[in-house]
RNA sequence: CUCGAGAUUCCCUU
């Protein structure tokens, strides 16, 4: 068993998880008998390809095998819980866990910290911490990481640079995942020079940024306009020999993009897709510029290059048509936009909360207000859920067609329960 | 050293 384990471990390292199964299986008909190792594995392999039911359904089968469940096991779990924003049931695990007298380690309580940081609740995540420091299990550099990060998004980056430093204080040294998680936390903050700051610490203390590490940082220096900033970095990272990746590439795209420079995002286009170039674009690479086409008003031009995307063998995603349809709309091509619309929907693309927004956004600048409101209500029915954007788009447009009543009547809807008002 | 955790790029209203 200690062999086929290890042959189950590959087969899921690269990717082949199927095959890893099967092997499991086939160990298992023939008599041989798995370790809770083997079970692990199979689970982990599970809850990496989004099978979390069978990886679950497996413990039942552990449980029958009469093999016991190790924290590792259990940490598989939550982490698959948490990963698909389940939670409350990896707390469930947890409580579990301890009432079969397994004690949690560092690395199911950074699951679990990571698990609410990931559906913004810190706070909880800050009683995670000093829960485990209570019961004398040490943070490593992995939890802080995950605090910084979930502080981070939330906007408390004043918070997450004092627990880097406490952190330090504890003796731990950060490694290039915190300084690059920081970096990109404080960039998303809005502070994009404080993040220059740490980036020069971290070199000054003889870490190596990663390619990681620069590209948050392209994507901070663009975000805040600074794009010339951001190519002397791109040089930077290149005469510091770090190889630019298919993001970095986007990143830059997206930068120029934004500061209307879409000719400048075509040439790097052009530069990837290149027989000389290494790095492949990706449907991100075409979705970036297909975006900064139709927002300079170049839609046709967009549409063309979602052609070319199509001819290399790149279908186009959900993101892709969400732009081309709300390109359509803005030149004012309705019928365009509605044949696009269901072309998603044939070629298997389910309309997103997005979807919904820009086709409500395109009717009401039509003025067919009914037939916004109609699909508002829909992605209520589709499951979608009220959405905020959509009522406001509603609102704006009522009140620009001097529908006063009619907005009232909606913004009292809201108040009343169906979609709390910003 | 047969098993588990952390970082980056695309779309909607004002």
């Amino acid at each position: 068993i200690f062999l086929f384990n290890i042959m189950m471990k590959e087969f899921c390292k690269v990717g082949k998880v199927e095959k890893a199964v099967e092997l499991f299986r086939n160990v298992k008909r023939n008599g041989i008998v798995p370790d809770r190792f083997s079970y692990n594995i199979i689970m982990s392999g599970l809850c990496k390809t989004k099978r979390l039911e069978d990886a679950l359904h497996l413990r039942i089968e552990m449980a029958e095998a009469n093999c016991q469940p190790s924290v590792v096991t259990y940490s598989t779990l939550m982490d698959g819980l948490c990963k698909e924003g389940r939670v409350d049931e990896a707390m469930k695990l947890f409580d579990e866990m301890r009432r079969r007298g397994l004690d949690a380690d560092v690395i199911v309580y950074s699951v679990l910290i990571r698990g609410f940081c990931g559906q913004n609740t810190v706070d909880k995540g800050i009683e995670l911490f000093h829960d485990m420091k209570q019961k004398g299990v040490l943070p490593n550099v992995v939890t802080y990481t995950c605090l910084v990060h979930g502080l981070c998004k939330m906007g408390c980056w004043e918070e997450a640079m004092k627990l880097f430093n406490d952190m330090t204080e504890h003796g731990l040294t950060p490694d290039v995942v915190m300084y690059t998680t920081l970096i990109d936390g404080l960039c998303k903050d809005g502070m994009a020079d404080q993040a220059l700051k740490v980036f020069g610490a971290m070199i000054e203390k003889g870490f190596k940024p990663s390619t990681v590490t620069y590209n948050v940082l392209l994507n901070g220096l663009c975000k805040e306009g600074l794009i010339d900033d951001a190519f002397a970095y791109f040089e930077k990272m290149v005469e510091g020999g770090k190889r630019p990746d298919v993001v970095t590439y986007n990143t830059l795209m997206a930068g120029l993009c934004n500061c209307h420079k879409v000719d400048e995002a075509m040439k790097l286009l052009n530069k990837m897709l290149d027989d000389d170039c290494s790095i492949e674009p990706d449907e991100m690479s075409f979705n970036m510029l297909i975006h900064g086409l139709c927002k300079v008003g170049r839609v046709n031009d967009a549409m063309e290059l979602h052609r070319k995307m199509v001819e290399r063998g790149m279908v186009g995603n959900l993101v892709t048509y969400n732009m081309l349809i709300e390109g359509s709309f803005k030149i004012r091509k309705v019928e365009k936009a509605l044949q696009l619309h269901q072309e998603m929907v044939a070629m298997g693309f389910r309309p997103n909360a997005f979807t919904y927004n820009i086709m409500i956004n395109g009717f009401c600048k039509k003025k067919m207000v009914d037939a916004a409101e109609k699909l508002l209500y829909e992605m209520d029915t589709e499951g979608l859920g009220p959405s905020l954007v959509g009522y406001n788009t509603l609102l704006a447009s009522l009140c620009k067609e001097r529908n006063l009543d009619r907005a009232m009547a909606l913004f009292q809807e809201m108040k009343d329960g169906k979609c709390k008002p910003d």
